[in-house]
RNA sequence: GUGGGAUUAGCUCAGUUGGUUAGAGCACUGGUUUGUGGUGCCGGGGGUCACGGGUUCGAGCCCCGCAUCCCACCCCA
């Protein structure tokens, strides 16, 4: 038997249902915010992500991928979705055309890590990317926009604040915190260390706890911001509590990759293990000219669909359409025809075998039809179809040029 | 990539110190004295006990390997 990759999952039935039931709440509550859909290539060019997501982090160096296709191209499939989005919106020279532009998407990614629950190798996203506007309103709109999704999904979250400076905080800061960092480099455990070289900010939410003992007094980037990130921040939180979504602020929390600046914020549920964050998002202004385009100001957020998946609270599905069947061998050519008719307008299943009433009643209920449709001797005498409303309950006999 | 646990029917799981033909519930399927379901009753099909080796007179059970899933690290949605 052939079975699927690692990691890789096939979506069906029951997931499927709770699959499509979440892409289209989101996608409504995309567009009454104001965003269009967006689609764009699985496969890019590898230089892509070395560029936006950046050449340090664990994603690029080594969960890409990548290969050298038949026409040479060093390409890979897409480990994220902003990088992508990014590309079409230069591409289309939208940049140079100024104004705002809002998008949001939704498919397959691809990490090359070791799978465990809520950590798969092929998932899927669902993205948010907005293009023009510096107003910090923009972010605690998106804020807003997650926490209207996972609501209506019925959904429990706790949201988590940070904000990353900018090119005037940032790089002072860091130098700060490298300096502080390498004065205990012997006491601290070899990832810190090595983060250090790679991505220094990252030592600060380091699990082990000799060396959280040894950060309490690190510098902290929140009480280091130049006045302009301060202003944005203070009036982040102010909108956010002004519009009752509660959130705490995580000095340590760090978007892993490297194109985030100012606001970012990460949604945590604590009801799917260690894989906690359901979404995660913030400001990137600068990443459209990382790429060659013109300076644009930038934010979004992407969810992990499949994190999401079982805390999504489905509405009862209700009875609907029609199943039909024969109680006789001679009507099954007549139910087909019907059912071929009544199948333009609504939802049919047919049984083709025949049965006795109570087989097809059991039959209808199993496909949770609403109407159960039947024709034996009787109606094939009188040309009616018997016709029972499962949910009410009521009866009726109809000819059948009224069906 | 590192460490730990698990794997028996479609699903959830029993299976005694190694001993005849490996079980249950649910699901599926058929029947059920004259044409009424979701909720009665009776029957039926379905297992290379994940896979590959080994020990043994004999392995679902013990040993080794391997795959997948789960957990933690790591990383992140």
């Amino acid at each position: 038997m052939i079975s699927s990759l690692r990691g890789m999952n096939d979506i069906l039935e029951e997931d499927y249902e709770r699959f499509t039931y979440f892409i289209n709440t989101a996608t409504k509550i995309a567009q009454n915010y104001g965003f269009h859909f967006i689609q764009t290539p699985l496969l890019e060019e590898t230089a892509l992500f070395k560029r936006s997501v950046g050449e340090s982090s664990d994603i690029v160096s080594k969960e890409m991928y990548q290969f050298i296709d038949k026409g040479e191209n060093d390409v890979c499939l897409r480990p994220e979705g902003t990088a992508g989005v990014v590309r079409a919106f230069i591409q289309k020279k939208l940049d140079k055309a100024g104004g705002i532009h809002r998008f949001f998407y939704h498919g397959a990614m691809f990490r090359y890590e070791r799978p465990q629950k809520g950590r798969l190798r092929q998932f899927h996203q669902f993205g948010v990317e907005s293009f023009g506007v510096d107003s910090v309103y923009e972010d605690a709109t998106m804020i807003m926009m997650v926490a209207d999704i996972l609501s209506a999904c019925g959904i429990g979250y706790r949201l988590q604040l940070n904000s990353l400076g900018d090119l005037n905080c940032m790089p002072p800061y860091r130098e700060n915190l490298i300096n502080f960092v390498k004065n205990i480099e012997d006491k601290i455990c070899e990832d810190c260390v090595r983060r250090v070289a790679t991505n220094p900010i990252r030592v600060l939410d380091c699990k082990n706890t000799t060396c959280q003992e040894l950060y309490e007094n690190a510098p902290k980037l929140i009480n280091n911001l130049c006045s302009g990130c301060k202003d944005d921040f203070d009036t982040l939180k102010k909108v956010l509590d002004k519009n009752g979504i509660s959130y705490e602020i995580n000095t340590n929390l760090v978007r892993g990759l490297d194109y985030y600046s100012k606001t970012a914020f990460e949604f945590v549920s604590d009801e799917i293990g260690s894989q906690s964050a359901i979404a995660g998002g913030g400001r990137y202004d600068r990443l459209i000219e990382f790429l060659d385009g013109r300076p644009t100001p930038a934010v979004g957020f992407a969810m992990g669909i499949e994190r999401l998946m079982e805390l999504i609270k489905m509405p009862e599905s209700k009875r609907e359409g029609y199943y039909m069947g024969a109680m006789d061998e001679v009507a099954v050519d007549l139910v087909m025809s019907l059912a071929q008719k009544k199948r333009k307008t609504d939802k049919t299943t047919i049984d083709y075998k025949a049965k006795n009433l109570k087989n097809h009643l059991k039959g209808a209920d199993k496909v949770n039809a609403r109407f159960c449709c039947v024709i034996g001797t009787n109606e094939m005498e009188n040309q009616t179809i018997w016709i029972k409303d499962l949910e009410n309950k009521t009866e009726q006999t109809v000819f059948i040029g009224e069906f």
